[in-house]
DNA sequence: TTATTTAATGATAATAATTATCATTAAATA
DNA sequence: TATTTAATGATAATTATTATCATTAAATAA
């Protein structure tokens, strides 16, 4: 966890840009809710628990230097607020998405997938793919099993 | 393209809404500009020109209605503003785009090109899809012709 | 038909996310 | 130490979208 702080704080550096007091704490509240999705305001949050002196554009240019030098990937579910998400570390393209109609969770697929789709779009449209964005919309795997649940229960109640 | 509007008008009717002249004519700019990714405002703007007394509200309600009834599809490319699709009459899923880093432009694929990737999902996922986005980051066609052109210059410059 | 209810519209106010501005502070450099 | 540069925090400005509400059009009932 400090030594992902540190490749962080090097990447920074590379970039000439430092890594100061407010962008080390938006950075850990970044590690410290990696499975989530938060828009800046959330992080602002998150981060004002711990640094409660730290301002909101602060955060929002902290978000914006980390999008830009590719730490985190800015994403909008359609949901009218763009989300940031740790990339993970030396991942060539952005994770997919899973986001449940349903519940409102949303999954992550670490597994690339897509290699003989991006070979073909390289290919026949002639475009030379430098990262994606994939989400799929649909129903999670706990709504599925609550729904068969439901189901089987319907089931067992006329049989009786 | 008269048949389409019909079908429209139809799929509305089906939902209980009507066809009204506000929404025909919105309907009408999203015909006459499918290739297009127009924004609300973008709508709104070519709507007056044909229907002056329209108001910006009802564009927004139109295109909230398509949207909700499948007609057309709202996209984000990441540049703060929603973006309206007709979608493809029929199609299951949405189509992919191709974003360039360079000049901007939005190219679309209709190919579906995710059934295998959407089995897998379904399968190793347990989860139901319903749509998705699929969008491309990189270099366009056009851009890479002009570099490839670029580059054959620059050498016949070195051989004299 | 006419009266009445309902749906849709247009103008505009309200909201909310993001960006811009600017004075202040911290850090780096001379 | 003095000076330049980078970063910050407060807050104003901007902008896309949504909510409100009076008015109009359409559908329906009488
Ligand atoms: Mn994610
Ligand atoms: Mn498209
Ligand atoms: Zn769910
Ligand atoms: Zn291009």
């Amino acid at each position: 966890m400090e030594s992902r702080i540190d490749r962080i704080k090097k990447q920074l550096h590379g970039a000439s840009y430092k890594l100061t007091p407010q962008r080390e704490a938006t950075v850990r509240v970044l590690l410290e809710n990696e499975e989530d999705h938060l828009s800046a305001e959330d992080v602002y949050l998150l981060v004002k628990e711990k640094a409660p002196e730290i301002g909101l554009a602060t955060v929002y240019r902290t978000l914006e230097l980390l999008t830009e030098l590719k730490i985190v990937d800015k994403i909008n579910f359609g949901d009218g607020v763009s989300r940031y998400d740790l990339r993970q570390e030396g991942a060539a393209h952005f994770h997919h998405h899973l986001v449940c109609i349903e519940c409102g969770a949303v999954d992550e697929i670490q597994e690339d997938l897509l290699e003989d789709v991006e070979a073909v779009v390289e290919k026949r449209w002639n475009f030379q793919i430098k990262d994606h964005r994939l989400t799929f919309h649909g129903i999670c795997w706990r709504c599925n099993e609550k729904h068969a649940a439901e189901e089987k229960n319907k089931e067992e109640k006329n049989r009786e």
